[in-house]
DNA sequence: GTTTTTAATTTTGAATTCATTATTCGGTCA
DNA sequence: TGACCGAATAATGAATTCAAAATTAAAAAC
């Protein structure tokens, strides 16, 4: 590690954003739910002011939902505002495409194979967390290569709403192998540096984990009526 | 308008968000110069808190820049960070021309139509203020459009940063005009619902812009050395 | 006269306080 | 019993306060 890097030490609010960030991103809470100002202070061992400071931060990022004098609650994630997220999130990834091709050193190609052949295991062994995990690693890693901070930013913003909607439904085994084989095809095209081809891989790639996505909550809604 | 409309009383901090965003996006603050909180607070007639929980979301924006125990700057607008932004612009760019294709209404057609023509004029007399104002109209028209909220939030969090160039150096007459020929082709492209030409003018649209600025800004500094 | 050290002032981060607005609970009346 | 009203309680929004850090000003040393 880069010893001579500036120390960053976080305020207290930037602090606050990212734990609270992991938490609805992971599921600590319900869609919806009120989040109680006072006990989360008290949990944290913080004052209002800098956990009001990241509420509101939270808020801009659309994983919170702010109204006047009734507190903050936790974003919803409707299928409406999923179908205009996954259009969003895939035009981003046809970008990181282009531009991972172009700009991904070897080490992080070795990196991302490394991490896929990981993930090819998990799936063998059914072990949908570590899947889940090698997943997300080589998408986060993809995205990073793409060296654009800006698109990495609004990728990660997006992308965590949709991260969301995975406890919304289970995918599919057919799908989840289908997953399989689009990431060998985009490992190809990462070793082959075809911009264009990787693009649009990666943009499919997102589509079709919405259409399952549909399909799965379709499924959910219709057997609970 | 609407009169059953629910009624939505902004607090302080929602308020100051939207005015230090156009303050910054407009050039009242000169790139990279500090923000007083103390004296802001007193122009603003608030106290500090909602001040500060305003700037926290605003440097998420990515407008402001926050450095512990140093207080707030308003960041500068650098020639890499333009280079990133760019792209990212453009590939949203190319998604709300495909959306907008599809959805936009005939009054909204109508109604860029006739800023259109304004902008054509303005061309003519040689008005820029007017002129940008006129275009900025155009886009955010188009934008909306597309009716995906969450591709409008993330287009204009970008956008903003991006319009905050043009104080850095004037657009040539040359490129002026290709701007206005650029617009009748989209106008074009949008009276015939075409989404993929839509999209591709768009997109162009921006980048050449982004050439146009880069040559520009070239000349400045060349000048100044 | 310039640099360094030290003290005063200002600014910042975060806790606390206060006023206002919701919510809850208990009682009244149909 | 259950809908309605009002007091008590809790929560929220925003101002104020306080401690720590940075900046400025002043004094001392070279």
């Amino acid at each position: 590690m880069n010893l001579s890097a500036p120390i960053h030490r976080p305020s207290l609010h930037e602090e606050l954003v990212d734990r609270l960030r992991e938490m609805i991103v992971e599921d600590h809470f319900q869609p919806g739910e009120k989040i109680p100002e006072k006990s989360l202070c008290d949990s944290f061992g913080v004052s209002r002011t800098p956990l009001r400071e990241a509420l509101k931060v939270l808020a801009s990022e659309g994983l919170v939902v702010l109204t006047p004098n009734r507190g903050s609650r936790v974003a919803t994630v409707t299928p409406e505002e999923l179908a205009n997220t996954f259009p969003v999130l895939a035009a981003l990834e046809r970008l990181v495409g282009e531009l991972s091709a172009e700009r991904i050193s070897e080490a992080e190609i070795a990196h991302i194979r490394e991490r896929h052949e990981a993930m090819v295991r998990h799936h063998k062994e059914r072990d949908r967390s570590a899947y889940f995990t090698a997943n997300q690693d080589i998408h986060s890693a993809i995205v990073r290569s793409a060296a654009n901070p800006l698109l990495e930013q609004h990728h990660t913003a997006l992308a965590s709403r949709v991260r969301r909607a995975r406890f919304m439904a289970n995918i599919s085994d057919d799908r989840w192998a289908q997953a399989i084989a689009e990431h060998a095809e985009i490992l190809a095209a990462l070793e082959d540096r075809d911009g264009a081809r990787l693009g649009a891989l990666l943009s499919n790639h997102l589509m079709n984990k919405f259409a399952a996505l549909q399909r799965a909550i379709e499924g959910v809604s219709d057997a609970a009526e």
